[in-house]
DNA sequence: CGGATCGAC
DNA sequence: CTATGTCGATCCG
């Protein structure tokens, strides 16, 4: 009862295995065992620039374990035993939610792509094969993996453990014709089915099942395919002829060997009707039905595993493969039978370097992964302990969410080395003229373009870079990319970049919504000042950088680019990371002269755009370089100078939240001082919490902030409740990031000063929060950032909510400290509880490990 | 946001 | 000789 799992209700079919070891003996091969496999792969390994590279990893890997311990090590059985408590209240709250309710089905086919290939080509069917190329195999069959022969290595290599391999290349056509094949067959059971790549697929089968019920048993008869290869291959007559002679062990055999199919049905006994199987209504049956609908359609053979959710279905449909089903039954007791001493490893999501690390605190199976939860609870993240604890109970998605819009595209290339500047712009180029092909195939257009480059000691390094106008041309996308190389080039130089793989990606595209809104905001706005080369603005990215995000972006992901605004703007004088940046900037020589040779349309728009440069507010041309002038103008404009455009700016509410975003950035340009020793948010003439310091309803405060930030804006106040929220998030932003710029006016400019964020003079300053009115005593800006942060959303979070309590309390500030998680990534979900209690718990933690990081430590997050 | 890393197929 | 290509998520600064 304990150790057995009870998890195979269905039958476990043999029947394949019976098979392979018949194909073993006449094949005669035996195979390799563990250690002879390692022992060569070693031997072909060692001294590689590719092994070094692993071994480089493997001490980061290494390093982060001990960082992990050193933590464990602090960590007393007092905040054990209070992390314990909270993580059990979590963990009733999540057994309460428990939901058996559902059918999942995970379909996996076998081996797919080398299936296919034998299945194609009979000759290979008994031998060794691997799909792929020398440098890398995407697959291989049953014969080769006794060689050690598996996925994901290097065909030399595979060739080293087994001479007799044979490796054919990919075929992705014809794996994407079988694939759909198969799909045509699984949207009957689901139409929402979710295929993940060409040989897998989850399928939630619950409403199936119910409408199956009542179906009468010709509905659930198949019939056996005695002609599938003459039918299935009318297109490739050789192919078909291949098979009539060379002894095509047709389905109907392999079938045969499936005992597990056979026994369970009327079997072949029921001669009522030639050759046909009926299957019964479970869900078993009818997964044995797709299964076998697959194999007769394809003959490829298809393992399956069905579980109450996702996770489950996708580990135990590992359990019988190949050509086998496993079902683990919608009980709980069933399913942690079935988690006792399952490996962690087997679980979607955790991979190697997650394996090693809890391997480091004894865990290796999921129960140990349970036991151990409070200790996981204080190490990791929250996002990664609740993952965690879900995996070591079982829990996972119990329905399956058709995947979101795609959230970048990309492509790249591995070489032979590639070391001269010329080569490399040629083949950035045309990666983004292949880039850009596909993405206009999805007419998708991003706001950031992302270049990989991999060195020929397999390091891998990515550089990015936002720009204002979303890109999808070729030009567009070069134009940026090759930007980003010259300044790779020129961090070597002289010597060359010796690279091994190139990469381009394309992110950052706009939402449908985004989209819908895009004519009428301030980006086309300026757009269509001009030209589009104000997204090359130079000196200095921020400039334009800054604008775009503003003007597009949610508030949130303005906070660091207001950071960084900030920073490159003040950076005359340098920190030593910037400084190499200039030095690039500057020193650019030779990349400088290629780009100066490839005579491409972008170079003419940067040269234009940084002699006239049309202000957005009142569309006059300003012909200045100098953008201090610039910002001080269209400051000018927007401070009322010119109030009619700014009122046709506000022609509607999306275009007011746009204009807001990005009004910040100028003010953070002028540098309005506002840090003063206390009070200094009510003081400022920014603070628009300065009219009544007794209001005390955080709500009603954060809507008198916006009210008065509208004003000074001269916005109409027409502002939909949406918009209002939006605003107002921004609005205390902005006054954050004034306290952050100021500070660092005040302060040198090293970047140990930044990160650490620490105020130079060590008395304590005294911030008041614009939110919840009350005093903070913090010796850093990115506590005080934090506190507000977390006040916002609890207000946000209460408005909408209607102060409703929430039994468990998940979001809490400790957590976000320890976890590095800011509470940003938090408190999003209101559902999942707003309640902050415990403000002692793990602070001595937290502490600890940044104060094991800097040599200063941050005092209080709250007083 | 930008960069690195993990994980999956 | 010879160690992929693509994508999403997460974490950190």
């Amino acid at each position: 009862m304990d150790n057995m799992k009870k998890v195979s209700n269905s039958s476990c079919n043999d029947g394949v295995l019976l098979r392979m070891g018949l194909n073993d003996n006449k094949a005669g091969m035996q195979g390799l065992d563990k250690e002879k496999i390692n022992k060569i792969i070693m031997d072909a390994t060692k001294g590689s620039r590719f092994y070094e590279n692993e071994l480089k990893k493997d001490k980061q890997v290494n390093q982060r374990i001990e960082k992990m311990m050193q933590l464990k090590e602090k960590i007393t059985t007092q905040q054990l035993l209070k992390a314990q408590l909270q993580v059990d209240k979590l963990v009733i709250e999540l057994e309460q939610n428990r939901n058996l309710s559902s059918t999942i089905v995970h379909i996996d086919m076998d081996a797919f792509y080398a299936a296919v290939e034998m299945r194609d080509n009979p000759e290979l069917k008994e031998k060794p094969i691997a799909v792929g190329s020398m440098s890398m195999l995407s697959t291989s069959n049953y014969h080769a993996r006794r060689f050690g022969v598996r996925a994901a290595m290097p065909g030399f290599i595979a060739k080293k453990l087994c001479p007799h391999l044979t490796i054919v290349p990919l075929n992705f056509e014809k794996y994407g014709k079988v694939s759909k094949e198969v799909r045509e067959i699984l949207i009957e059971y689901d139409p929402n089915f979710m295929p993940m790549g060409l040989d897998e697929a989850y399928l939630n089968i619950t409403e199936h099942l119910e409408e199956r019920l009542n179906w009468p048993e010709d509905k659930r008869r198949f019939f056996f395919n005695t002609q599938s290869a003459t039918e299935k291959d009318k297109d490739d007559i050789n192919m078909s002829a291949k098979f009539n002679e060379g002894g095509y062990s047709s389905s109907p055999v392999l079938f045969e060997d499936n005992t597990a199919l056979m026994d369970d049905h009327s079997k072949q006994g029921d001669k009522s009707v030639e050759n046909s199987v009926v299957f019964g209504t479970s869900a078993e049956e009818v997964v044995k039905e797709i299964r076998f609908r697959i194999e007769q359609k394809t003959q490829l053979t298809a393992s399956a595993g069905i579980a109450p959710n996702t996770m489950l279905a996708k580990m135990c449909s590992d359990c019988n493969k190949p050509n086998g089903q496993c079902r683990i039954a919608p009980e709980r007791q069933t399913v942690l039978d079935f988690l006792k001493d399952l490996p962690i490893r087997k679980v979607p999501g955790i991979g190697k370097v997650t394996e090693k690390m809890l391997k480091a605190l004894g865990i290796v199976t999921c129960s140990e992964l349970y036991q151990q939860r409070a200790l996981l609870s204080l190490l990791f993240s929250e996002a990664s302990w609740r993952n965690f604890l879900d995996i070591s109970l079982g829990l996972g998605s119990t329905h399956l969410e058709k995947d979101g819009e795609r959230k970048s595209m990309s492509t790249e290339r591995t070489f032979s080395e590639i070391n001269t500047a010329e080569d490399q712009y040629s083949l950035c180029r045309e990666l983004c003229r292949d880039l850009a092909q596909d993405l206009q195939k999805e007419g998708l257009k991003g706001k950031t373009v992302t270049l990989k480059l991999k060195n020929v000691n397999f390091e891998v390094k990515t550089r990015a870079s936002t720009v204002l106008s979303s890109v999808s041309a070729e030009e567009e996308i070069f134009a940026v990319a090759k930007e980003l190389l010259g300044t790779e080039i020129d961090s070597v130089a002289p010597h060359p970049l010796r690279i091994r793989l190139m990469g381009i990606r394309v992110s950052g595209f706009l939402s449908e919504e985004e989209k819908k809104y895009q004519q009428k905001s301030i980006t086309s706005f300026l757009k269509s000042g001009k030209e589009t080369g104000f997204l090359r603005l130079q000196p200095g990215k921020s400039n334009q950088e800054y604008f775009t995000k503003h003007s597009e972006e949610s508030p949130r992901g303005s906070f660091f680019d207001k950071k960084r605004a900030a920073r490159q703007l003040n950076s005359e004088n340098l920190s030593p990371s910037d400084t190499v940046d200039k030095q690039l900037f500057h020193d650019r020589k030779s990349s400088a002269n290629f780009v100066e040779e490839s005579k491409k349309v972008t170079d003419l728009q940067i040269s234009n755009v940084c002699e006239i440069f049309t202000c957005p507010v009142c569309f006059e041309g300003q012909s200045s370089n100098n953008l201090e002038d610039l910002n001080r103008h269209i400051d000018e404009c927007l401070n009322g100078t010119f109030v009619k455009d700014s009122v046709q700016i506000s022609k509607n509410d999306n275009s007011i939240e746009n204009t807001l975003n990005f009004l910040p950035r100028f003010k953070n340009e002028n540098v309005e001082c506002q840090k003063k020793k206390t009070d200094h948010l009510a003081g400022t003439d920014q603070s628009a919490s300065t009219s009544d310091n007794s209001t005390s309803n955080s709500t009603e405060k954060i809507t008198q902030i916006i009210s008065d930030k509208r004003h000074r804006e001269r916005q109409p106040s027409n502002l939909s409740d949406i918009a209002r929220n939006l605003c107002m998030k921004q609005c205390l932003f902005s006054k954050r990031i004034s306290q952050d710029n100021n500070h660092f006016e005040k302060t040198e400019h090293t970047e140990a000063t930044r990160s650490s964020c620490f105020f130079e003079d060590k008395e304590d300053s005294v911030l008041v929060c614009p939110v919840c009115n009350s005093e903070q005593k913090t010796t850093s800006l990115v506590s005080f950032n934090r506190h507000v942060d977390v006040c916002l959303n609890k207000g946000l979070i209460q408005e909408l909510t209607e102060k409703k309590d929430f039994p468990t309390k998940t979001c809490n500030v400790e957590n976000s400290n320890r976890a590095g998680l800011s509470s940003r990534q938090q408190c999003t979900n209101p559902s999942q509880g707003t309640k902050r209690s415990g403000l002692t718990t793990s602070q001595s933690i937290s502490k600890k490990a940044k104060s094991s990081n800097s040599k200063h430590t941050i005092e209080m997050f709250f007083k």
